[in-house]
DNA sequence: GGCTAGCACTCTCATCTTATGAGTGCTAAT
DNA sequence: ATTAGCACTCATAAGATGAGAGTGCTAGCC
C-alpha cells in the first residue's frame, strides 16, 4: 500500500500500537508500554529499535529527546490506509443512532443542523454538514414576487426541496401579474436542469433573443439572469464546536482561538469541503494535510450524501489529528447514508 | 437615582474611577492607584476608607485580603446606571459604522448575519443579533407548491421581507391547481394580518365552518392552520465568539468551555434575547443578573430594531462583564437603528 | 470630625532549586 | 538479531524564597 509498502509485519504492528495507544491516552507513548501492554515477545530495547526506525521513516516524532513518540500526520495517514481495523457499526450501534436521530418534518435545514449535532455529539468532536452551492441541483420551479418599488423576491425550489430566496433589484417596475407571466415562462425553460445548465440556457437564449422583440421573453431572460446569478454559496451547518476544547491538546487558548475564528470563517471550510465532495466517497483530511492553516491541527473525516441519485453535499466530523478514526470513519460512513435515506424519502 | 441614592458625590467619584479603571486594566484596582490617576486631593489612606464602605455597600469585591478592590455586578449596574458618561457617537464615528456595513442587497438573513460580524467588530466582543418569532410580523403572502405525495412546501412572507418556507404533510393529496386556488383564497384572508392574528382567525372561520360546505374553503383553512402552526421559533445569529477568548478572565477553560455550549444551545439564547425585546428599549443585563447560568460572568447590551413602525427584533453585544460600557451602550444603539432603516427602506 | 502618615500584616506571583521518574541511545554480551 | 545494563536527558511537580502590592488599624494632625 504505497507509503508503507517499506514495513515488516512488525514494524506495522508496532506503529499501529503506539498510535491506537497514543489516541486513546493522549500521552506519548514509550517502548516500554508498547512490549507490556500489546505482547510482543520482545524487550523494550528491540521495540526502541524499531521505534527508532520509524521515526526515521517519518511515522513517528519524539516532542524532545527523552519522551515517549507521537505519531505524525504520515503515521496516521498509514494508519488510516493500511493499519486500521475497519469494523463496520454492528446492528445495535446502527439502530442506536437511527433512534437519536430524530428526523425533523419541516424544513430540509433543520436536517442539516439536526444531523451535524448528531455527528458532534456521537464523536464528542465537530460535527459538520455542507449544503453546497447548488449548482448541481436540479430546479423545480422557480416564482417571483413584488415587494416594493424595483424590488423583486425571487423563490427557487430544488427537486430535493431546499428553498432559496433572494431579493433582486431591477431597472425597472414590473408589476406583479406581469411577474407571474414570467414565472410561467420561465419555468417551462428551466424545470428540471440543473443551476448550471440554467445559467448556460440563459445566456445561450439571450444572445440568440437579441434579434428578437418579445418583451415578455426579454424580461423573463434578464430576470432569470439576475436570479441565478446569486452566489449560491455553500453553506456549512457546525455543531458541537464546545467539544474542542475537552481535548488535552488545546488548553492553549491561541490555539483554539484560531481554530474558532477558522469555524466562523465559513467560506474556508466550505472551499475544503466542496473539494471533498468532489471525490463522491468517504474522505479523511489528516493534520498538515488540510489546506487551511488553522485546522492542521484537526483532522476531517467526510462522506458525501445523496438525494435519490443526486449527489447533494458532504458531511463530517472535524476532530483533534489524535481521534478515533476507527469508530469515526463508519460513523460518518452511516451518517451519511442515513441523511441520504432520509433526503431520498423526502424529495420520491 | 434609586441604588446609589445613600452615596456621597465622593463615594460616586471614587466607585466611577475604580470601576473605569478596572474596565480598562482587568486588574484589581488598589488604593494607591486611584489617589494618584484619578487626580483626588486625598492620600491613599483616606481612599481605602471609602473603598471600605463601598465594599460594605456591596459595590465592590476582594479577590482577597491584600489585593485591590473589583466591582461587583451591582457595582456595574450603578455604574451604568447613575455614574456612566453617556456620551453619544460622533459624527465620524458613525459614519465610519456606516461604511463598515456593507447593506447586502439580497436575502434578509445576510443582513442579520451582517449585523452581528459588524457588532462583533466594533465591540470586539460578541455580536448576537435575535430575529423573534415572527408572531408580530404582518403577512404578505403565502405560497403552496406541491412537492411529491401529501408533501406540500409552504412559502410564506412577511410585509418585512423575510420568507420562511416550511414542509406539511396532508392527509389527502391536493394536485397543484388546487393549491393554487387554496392559496389564493388565503391570501384573501390573511393579508395584512400579522401572524398572531392569522392563527385566531383560522381558529375562528375553522369553528363557523363546521356547519358549510364549501370544499374549498375547508381545505384551504386546514392547510393554513397547517402551515401557520409551524414553531415559527426564533432564530439568532451569533458573530465574533471568538474574541471572548482574548478576555483574560477567561483563560480558565472550562468556564469558556460552559460559555460555548450556552452559545451553541440557542434557545435559551433566544429566551433572553425576547425578553430583552419587550422593553422596547435599550437594556443592560449584568452578570448574575442574567438568568442563563453560562452566562452569569457576561453582560448582555441590546437595543430593539424596527421595520417602520414593525417592532421586528433585538439585537446586541455579549461580553465580559468587564465591558465598555460607555463604548458599547452607543454603539449597540446606533447599530440597531442602521439595522431599522435598512429594514424600513427594503420594506417601503 | 475628617484626614493622613506610618507600620505591621497578608497574600499572590514569579523565580529558583531540587528531586523524581519516564524514557531514550548506546554498548557489549548472548 | 536480540537483550540487559547503564549513563544521560528532559519534563514535571513540589517546596522554598523573596519581592511587591495592598490592606487595616492606630495614632496624631488640622
Amino acid at each position: 500500500m504505497g507509503t508503507s509498502a517499506g514495513l515488516t509485519e512488525r514494524e506495522r504492528d508496532v506503529l499501529r500500537a503506539i498510535i491506537q495507544d497514543y489516541i486513546s491516552s493522549a500521552e506519548p507513548v514509550g517502548s516500554r508500554s508498547v512490549a507490556r501492554k500489546y505482547g510482543f515477545r520482545l524487550s523494550p530495547a528491540t521495540i526502541r529499535n524499531i521505534m527508532a526506525d520509524l521515526a526515521e521513516l517519518g511515522y513517528l516524532d519524539q516532542p524532545h529527546t527523552s519522551a515517549g513518540r507521537v505519531p505524525t500526520d504520515l503515521g496516521y495517514r498509514v494508519y488510516v490506509d493500511s493499519l486500521m481495523s475497519r469494523r463496520p457499526l454492528t446492528r445495535a450501534e446502527e439502530s442506536m443512532i437511527e433512534r437519536k436521530f430524530r428526523p425533523p418534518q419541516g424544513e430540509v435545514e433543520d436536517l442539516m443542523r439536526e444531523a451535524s449535532k448528531l455527528l458532534s455529539g456521537l464523536s464528542r468532536s465537530v460535527g459538520v454538514v455542507l449544503v453546497p452551492r447548488v449548482d448541481q441541483l436540479a430546479v423545480k420551479r422557480i416564482e417571483f414576487f413584488h415587494l416594493a418599488g424595483e424590488r423583486v423576491l425571487v423563490i427557487l425550489i430544488t427537486t430535493s426541496g431546499q428553498v432559496h430566496h433572494s431579493m433582486v433589484i431591477l431597472d425597472e417596475v414590473i408589476p406583479q401579474d406581469e411577474l407571474n407571466k414570467i414565472a410561467r415562462l420561465l419555468n417551462t425553460l428551466v424545470e428540471g436542469l440543473s443551476l448550471s445548465r440554467v445559467r448556460q440556457l440563459l445566456v445561450k437564449k439571450m444572445a440568440e433573443e437579441k434579434a428578437m422583440y418579445d418583451e415578455l421573453l426579454r424580461r423573463a431572460l434578464k430576470l432569470g439572469q439576475k436570479s441565478f446569478a446569486g452566489d449560491m454559496e455553500g453553506e456549512v451547518y457546525i455543531g458541537g464546536t464546545a467539544n474542542i476544547m475537552d481535548q488535552p491538546e488545546f488548553a492553549d487558548v491561541e490555539k483554539m482561538r484560531s481554530i474558532f475564528a477558522a469555524f466562523e470563517e465559513t467560506s474556508k471550510l466550505v472551499k475544503i469541503l466542496d473539494q471533498c465532495l468532489t471525490q463522491e466517497a468517504l474522505t479523511t483530511i489528516i493534520g498538515s494535510e488540510n489546506v487551511i492553516r488553522e485546522l492542521q491541527d484537526l483532522s476531517l473525516v467526510t462522506a458525501p450524501y445523496w438525494c435519490g441519485e443526486h449527489l447533494l453535499g458532504t458531511l463530517g466530523v472535524i476532530g483533534p489529528t489524535r481521534m478515533e478514526y476507527s469508530r469515526i470513519i463508519p460513523l460518518v460512513d452511516f451518517t451519511a447514508k442515513l441523511v441520504s435515506r432520509h433526503l431520498t424519502e423526502v424529495a420520491s
